[in-house]
RNA sequence: UCCCCAGUAGCUCAGUCGGCAGAGCAGGUGGCUGUUAACCACCGUGUCCGUGGUUCGAGUCCGCGCUGGGGAGCCA
């Protein structure tokens, strides 16, 4: 339907970011948006326009002798308008600019049981109403800053001289990192059972395929969904989450840790430097240490302990944990808490881990105990990095390979990677979501992703 | 899968010892002011999560279930 102040291909239309900005005011600027209060007065009124474009709104005034005054029970929060207006210095305090509309046309009106008011609403009420709370302060700050570090995400990796590989979502791997995997199945076809002739999975890890590239361009990454099936009830686990995985040729662990510091580091800047609006929000009303974390993160060189020394830590901390310390033991969820919030108050590599609590892919160190991984320990949020150099070596990952039951059919391809050619090789995964929790200080990784999967909940 | 907590108005929550179901916000109506999570006055709002039990009487006590949250394990 065309606007009677609006021609298509003719009407600029201007962001609510763009006018924010300006340097001059304009008449006749042409805004859509969503009202997101309304303050009623006798002889005019104001309302608060957001158009997603920032975390600001513009202030619209809609003056007593318009029609549109006349309309304005139709402006209720929510409902969606178009304005035709002058952007005007603003004589009111708080704000530099305001429009001062001259027409304003109801787009899609807001009825009053609309569940988002104009107060602060709690998470898990928000969860309940996914598809409408990215129109809230907080979920379109952090939706936008989501984008931001996703595209950063990809700058970095292109300046760094890596690839972009898109490993497959659907794997036939049933043992790829161990854990739990969704099986993918499809109407039968013909005398088929199985739609592949085998079982399908979704992935859990682009890695293995990965591994396969990077023996090929050298240094690549993929960044993709990743499915685990694991019955996990915490703030940090999803179902579905995103997970970043470079891999590097001609690399050891330290290259890999070096990777990874430099990677975290250049996401920290970038949302420092390009996502400042929407972290205010986060710094005043999330966390108010948030601030002073990421500064210490870009600043700060990341500790670099073994295992092993990390065993000696923990036991002469003089803390009394809950689940024992020992070595050949994993590092539980406490133990990680300490050495990252107390020992090191920052992130914090831990490398080198006894060979029996790791995967048959990692390679195996001169001390015949230990395999060349590595965690990167956040404050708060936990493993936030794992990675390893990879088992170059044919005879040793056919050994491990051999040890762990995993069948010479479905790896033979993997293992054929150490047959040609073989050369050192290192990489690393890291949760996407678990990064912006990081980033932002959400404590739940439900509210960094828009439609959390968790055990017992899909809705949408 | 295990442990703990919660579920009362659209939202956030109070509800004492078991004795008539409450407040703030949101919403509606009117007023007022260059306002800004506006303000002032008035108005309406309930399957007290479900189910079974104890009791003269249950939002309140007990059993079971459902949902949400926190923690553990598993992991990114």
């Amino acid at each position: 339907m065309e606007k009677p102040f609006f021609k298509k291909g003719e009407t600029k239309k201007s962001s609510v970011k763009e006018l924010l900005a300006s340097s001059r005011a304009i008449e006749g600027v042409f805004v859509q948006g969503w009202v997101r209060t309304a303050r009623d007065h006798k002889d005019f009124a104001f309302l608060e326009v957001n158009d997603g474009s920032c975390l600001k709104n513009l202030q619209v005034l809609v003056d007593g002798g318009l029609p549109a005054y006349g309309a304005l029970a139709d402006f209720s929060t929510g409902s969606a308008i178009s304005i035709l207006g002058d952007l005007v210095e603003s004589p009111g305090k708080g704000q530099k600019w305001e429009l001062k509309a001259k027409e304003i046309e109801l787009v899609g009106s807001c009825p009053p049981d609309y569940p988002l008011q104009k107060k602060r609403h709690s998470d898990e009420f928000l969860r309940t109403i996914a598809h409408l709370r990215p129109r809230t302060n907080k979920y379109g700050a952090l939706l936008r800053i989501r984008s931001q570090l996703a595209q950063a995400v990809h700058s970095f990796f292109c300046d760094e001289g890596f690839f972009l590989v898109s490993t497959p979502i659907l794997t036939a791997s049933d043992c790829e990192g161990a854990g739990d995997l969704f099986s993918v199945s499809a109407p039968a076809h013909e005398n088929k059972e199985e739609f592949f002739g085998k079982k399908a999975f979704l992935t859990v890890s682009g890695q293995l395929a990965l591994e396969t590239h990077a023996l090929a361009l050298g240094k690549v990454y993929t960044f993709g969904p990743t499915f685990r099936a694991e019955n996990s009830h915490t703030a940090r686990h999803a179902a579905e989450f995103w997970m970043i995985e470079p891999e590097m040729a001609f690399a050891d662990l330290a290259d890999d840790m070096d990777l990874a510091e430099k990677f975290v580091k250049y996401l920290v800047g970038h949302l420092l430097n390009f996502c400042q609006e929407d972290m205010e929000l986060f710094f005043a009303f999330v966390d108010k240490s948030l601030q002073e974390a990421l500064n210490a993160i870009a600043d700060k060189t990341f500790e670099r302990i073994t295992y092993t020394k990390a065993i000696e830590i923990l036991q002469k901390s003089g803390k009394s944990f809950e689940h024992p310390v020992a070595w050949g033991l994993d590092l539980q969820t406490e133990h990680e808490r300490f050495l990252a919030e107390s020992f090191v108050q920052g992130p914090v590599f831990v490398c080198d881990y006894p060979t029996q609590i790791k995967p048959f892919y990692m390679r195996a160190n001169p001390d015949g105990k230990t395999v060349a991984a590595m965690d990167l320990l956040a404050p708060r949020v936990g493993e936030i990095i794992g990675g390893s150099q990879r088992e170059e070596r044919h005879d040793f990952l056919k050994a491990a390979m051999e040890r762990q039951k995993l069948s010479k059919e479905e790896y033979g391809w993997y293992l054929d990677t150490r047959l040609y050619g073989s050369a050192p090789h290192s990489g690393f995964g890291m949760g996407f979501e678990r990064f912006l929790m990081l980033a932002t200080g959400i404590t739940n990784i439900r509210d960094v992703i828009s439609f959390p999967r968790t055990p017992g909940s899909i809705a949408y």
